[in-house]
DNA sequence: CTACTCATGTAAATAGTTACATGATTTG
DNA sequence: CAAATCATGTAACTATTTACATGAGTAG
């Protein structure tokens, strides 16, 4: 699909940045929903740059410590908003390791499987809290301000979260 | 992580099948958390086959074609039953475009915005109606029952479903 | 006899993870 | 001065998708 490609031209269509910094937003804000790791964003930005939809400067930190800025040329905001624009078929359900693990749990004892959907629940309460204290920090947002689209995704995060919790915990319930 | 190796055991666990019929699991009832393409399950079949984790006996359909039926060794079974039982760390949230999109969605139109909201919604509505007419056939079973972790995750998918679907309502009402 | 399903594979490309590799800058 | 963070890259491997390739069996 080619999808990490929109994730970096959407970041740096919101404001010109470097390697690091993209690498930095997919460990914290989008990691609810994407995630890459610097030796995917790199070489990725190189080759949007041979594509001529991003261009660098370097920047200097402190003495010698060089820094490539990058925004999107012309061409690249076009590329980035045609695709923003497309109504594309969904997607299919994600890959899910509990779930499956759940398919199979009829080859575990009782105790074990409560034991595995004990030790989920837990981590994802543990998730959600902290997605909770993050929507916390919007208020509610007019549908015209930037951050909009931050705050849309934050609150279907904490939705899909409360939902597995949930999930969970009536599957202990009718396994007890 | 190698999940599918053991998505693959797992099926096979439960009986002795083909390549093909697994392959046909992967695009009926465990594809709401799990995919595999045949040309992904052929070449794992042979790898699980010469580490002996697996066998197989050819069965002619007709007079020529061939099927090979797969089952588990011992020691396939005893590595399945280990993953299975194994209390992991849970996973990074899932890469979902549709909500990738809607973190970018400020640069839209609320016209575009709506537009896009309302493909995605008639679309998981479709899915979700598809998952409780699945859900129906299982009545609530026991937790016994060899079929019960079949109704947990079934279960899974349509809550996950329906608050998808009420998340995309919510971003409706909220940018009208 | 045509279209669909059964059945098995390989090849090529893209996507993603983990490890290797290096060095500067800042903070305590 | 040690540890954490800033900063950039490559290499090797694993995972996944899409396309290529072939042919038998079945139902209408």
């Amino acid at each position: 699909m080619g999808t990490l490609k929109y994730a970096i031209l959407g970041l740096l269509d919101q404001k010109e940045q470097s390697g690091y910094d993209i690498a930095a937003s997919f460990s914290s804000s989008i990691s609810d929903f994407w995630n890459a790791n610097h030796s995917q964003i790199y070489p990725e930005l190189r080759r949007l740059t041979e594509a001529g939809l991003v261009t660098y400067r370097v920047e200097i930190s402190g003495q010698v410590l060089e820094r490539k800025v990058y925004s999107l040329t012309e061409e690249g905001r076009r590329d980035f908003l045609s695709w923003l624009d497309e109504e594309a078929p969904i997607a299919p359900s994600p890959k899910d390791v509990f779930r499956l693990r759940m398919f199979f749990s009829a080859r575990l004892s009782p105790e074990r499987r409560q034991a595995l959907i004990r030790h989920e629940l837990e981590q994802h309460r543990d998730r959600l809290e902290r997605l909770k204290e993050k929507l916390e920090s919007y208020a509610l947002l007019p549908a015209e301000d930037p951050r909009f689209g931050d705050y849309l995704v934050l609150r279907g995060a904490v939705m899909r979260e409360e939902t597995h919790c949930c999930w969970l915990e009536e599957c202990l319930a009718e396994t007890m």
